[in-house]
DNA sequence: GCAATTACCTAAATTAGTTATGCCTAAGAT
DNA sequence: ATCTTAGGCATAACTAATTTAGGTAATTGC
């Protein structure tokens, strides 16, 4: 795993909620969203978004609901919820505290 | 495991790395730095960090030497190596695209 | 019609990190 | 003297997040 991968690990349960925030999205429009926010940066692969998007429903973070488009297709929209809004609140807080923490023990460091 | 735990992966070995970029330090020492400069946040658990400065020994990132202190003590130093060097400084740049990326997501977030 | 994209989902493997344990030495307290 | 606490290294077993790699099916554009 390059170091890149390593380091978004544990991020992604807050930048779901991030987007959620503003407006109710589907689980292709989050992964394209985030995409499309950090120029590429993010790109959440579906193997952890909906796994993740389940278990956020099963804990309260979000509500689903399935809406129907163009025909047979389908979509399932996902909304954040109060207790989503919170955690949302906690963890923004939790990463602020490790990045000044982080850039705390990196201050010493000679970057030449 | 806790918000906080989860966030702290991925951050291992550029900590280790930092403190070691200053002076070669041995196991213990580096876990009692990291936690004194981050004020008890950064608390490296040994099953981490030793295998860790072992994988990180094999990958060339750091060398060791053992030393003899007081009697029969020993403990074993671990220096940054040139390699190390050079990845302190690409993963400290990858911790700084991934922060930015992190915050230009958030920055449309509404945390009242 | 067919390819690319959209859109959902899951099982298996990988890997970082925690927990628990073991072994040994030094120093200070009872 | 012996007990406890701290120092110091190490590994095995487990947990949980993420990737890899698949599968199904509908829509859009050529």
């Amino acid at each position: 795993m390059s170091i890149r991968d390593q380091i978004r690990k544990g991020s992604t349960t807050l930048l779901i909620l991030a987007v959620l925030s503003e407006e109710p999205m589907y689980g292709y429009q989050i992964s394209r969203e985030l995409a499309r926010r950090s120029g590429g940066y993010f790109d959440m692969k579906e193997g952890l978004l909906y796994p993740l998007l389940h278990r956020m429903k099963r804990e309260g973070l979000v509500s689903s609901q399935w809406q129907t488009v163009s025909g047979a297709r389908r979509r399932k929209y996902y909304a954040i919820t109060k207790a989503g809004l919170e955690a949302l609140q906690e963890q923004a807080q939790e990463w602020q505290m490790f990045m000044s923490q982080l850039q705390g023990v990196l201050a010493g460091v000679n970057l030449s």
